[in-house]
RNA sequence: GGCGCAUUCGUCUAGCGGCCAAGGACGCCGCCCUCUCAAGGCGGAGACCACGGGUUCGAAUCCCGUAUGCGCCA
């Protein structure tokens, strides 16, 4: 009974929508559980509800797992030696599982109409009493009579009326009981020929051979109904784990109210996949008291069960930003570079941004020690001051001239002709200067500073507006040794006509 | 309404009876570095471990209630 089993394990969502982080974390546990035991992974689409259905779902599961590289080793487009993996195409399979439960007297049909179900709900309302089906066609003359009339019906469990508490181990929360006598007599069936959730997958999980049901805590109260399933249809259960659910900020299960929540506008957000698998890792588990960097290698190697939290985590997308953030400023300069192109390259297109230097990798590598450790999210733009978007950080390197804010030195705290002065003074300087370096810079503009006597805070942003258009950019000389001789001039040039109007 | 699960700083968490007058991280605040921002360094505020009873020499850790939150059923 307990002889060594293949660790197989699956990630089965419906194709209601783009999956959600928190679905998406289900999948992240279960390839982890799998790789981290050498077993496999299968992804089963669990398509048997016609009317929640969505367009383009089945695309973007697969989507949102190739972008955090989640392979999986059954399913969907890689096949496998028990396929189908999507359920519309396993009909016959619930089909025949449901005639044989009816066949050893443990299902029955019901022709009970919606109006007549709805009926009986109200009045057990009324009567104060749980709502649920009263097993009135387990009758089988009622039933026949029903079934004159032409009706179509749907195939019911025959649950047991009452026994020894359903006990389910989980192998997070321990031993879960449940009494016998609190279940009805649910579906298995649809009038459709469709399964339902309760028989399709465990049907399916028997046929695929699978050894851990890892899935969100939401399905452990129909668990006993499963387990019952399992042994009426003479099937070794497989064990169960329950992840605790990811909530939004105001601790309800996560929804489209909450903003971004679809697995794949992180991706768009500019967040690193290896920053959201690490994230989400650590989003109900824990290596240890001090470890939230942690690669994909050490939580394959690391992952277990026995760390995994019962109770429901926050999505905190501040800590989701920080981190990555740290997987940013980690990348090697020609991996950012090439990244900032890309978003640069689709940013300018889109807005129609004339460019001076075309924002190609090679241009990137020289601005990418200037911005590396600025970055914080691979987009063009960001709506929090914080954490600009990659247009903000890079812009000003790609342009003819900046935009200037209006007034253009509004912080910058000196007299008009001060200003003028001091922007005439340095044009002088820079342009009888041949060195464009940053040290080269810093040697000429320094002394200048002093000469004028003027403090190295003000003079500085000073010229920083006058030549990045902003008050923060990345350091002035090196700024400047990046945007070249010519540029600086043109700029500074510029900004004093600005600064004599 | 019934059933179930959960409950440690704002958030993610460490803790599986004494090492905890509770540790780390994000965020927040301050200082340092400094031409701005960021990054980095240092420091700080922040949790009577939901509450009430037990058990025990000793409980955040075990047991029982209560409360709250969440989920499932319809």
């Amino acid at each position: 009974m307990t002889q060594e089993q293949e660790i197989r394990v699956r990630y089965a969502p419906s194709p209601t929508g783009e999956p959600h982080v928190g679905n998406i974390r289900t999948a992240l546990f279960n390839w982890l559980f799998a790789r981290h035991a050498g077993g496999k992974f299968i992804l089963r689409i669990e398509d048997t509800d016609q009317m929640r259905e969505a367009a383009g779902a089945t695309e973007a599961i697969i989507e949102s797992l190739r972008w955090l590289g989640l392979q999986w080793d059954e399913g969907p487009e890689v096949g496998g030696p028990y396929g189908p993996y999507i359920q519309s195409q396993r009909l016959p399979l619930y089909q025949e599982a449901a005639q044989h439960l009816i066949d050893v007297g443990n299902a029955y049909t019901c022709y009970c109409t919606p109006e007549e179900l709805e009926a009986m709900r109200k009045a057990q309302q009324q009567r104060r009493e749980p709502p649920r089906y009263d097993r009135r066609c387990r009758d089988p003359q009622y039933r026949e009579r029903l079934a004159k009339e032409g009706r179509t019906g749907v195939v019911r469990f025959k649950t047991p009326l009452e026994g020894e508490p359903i006990v389910v181990h989980d192998l997070v929360r321990e031993d879960v009981s449940f009494d016998p006598a609190t279940l009805d007599d649910f579906v298995l069936l649809k009038s459709d020929g469709f399964p339902t959730y309760h028989l399709a997958n465990v049907v399916d999980d028997h046929f695929m051979g699978i050894s851990h049901v890892m899935r969100a805590e939401e399905w452990l109260p129909s668990t006993p109904r499963h387990l019952l399933l399992y042994h009426a249809l003479g099937y070794e259960p497989p064990k169960f784990a329950h992840l605790p659910m990811i909530l939004g900020p105001d601790r309800s299960k996560l929804s489209k109210r909450h903003g971004a929540t679809a697995t794949l506008d992180y991706r768009d957000l500019g967040f690193l996949p290896e920053a959201m698998v690490n994230f989400l890792a650590l989003l109900g588990w824990s290596l240890d008291d001090k470890t939230d960097i942690i690669s994909r290698e050490e939580l394959v190697r690391h992952f277990s069960l026995e760390r995994v939290s019962k109770s429901p985590a926050i999505f905190n997308m501040e800590k989701l930003t920080w981190m990555n953030g740290v997987y940013i400023r980690q990348m090697p300069g020609e991996e950012l570079a090439a990244r900032l192109a890309e978003v640069l390259e689709e940013h300018v297109a889109k807005k129609g941004i004339a460019v001076e230097p075309l924002p190609t990798a090679e241009a990137l590598l020289l601005i990418v020690p200037l911005v590396q450790e600025r970055v914080h999210l691979l987009a063009a733009e960001s709506q929090n001051p914080k954490t600009p978007g990659v247009w903000d950080l890079c812009g000003l390197f790609l342009v003819g001239l900046p935009e200037y804010g209006d007034p253009p030195f509004k912080n910058v705290k000196l007299p008009g002709e001060e200003k003028a002065r001091a922007l005439e003074e340095a044009i002088a300087v820079l342009e009888g200067l041949e060195d464009f370096s940053h040290a080269a810079l810093e040697g000429v503009l320094r002394p200048l500073v002093e000469r004028l006597g003027l403090r190295t805070r003000e003079a500085f942003m000073l010229i920083r507006v006058a030549v990045t258009g902003t008050e923060v950019s990345p350091p002035l000389f090196e700024t400047m040794a990046v945007l070249g001789k010519e540029r600086v001039l043109r700029r500074l040039r510029y900004a004093a006509g600005l600064v004599e109007n």
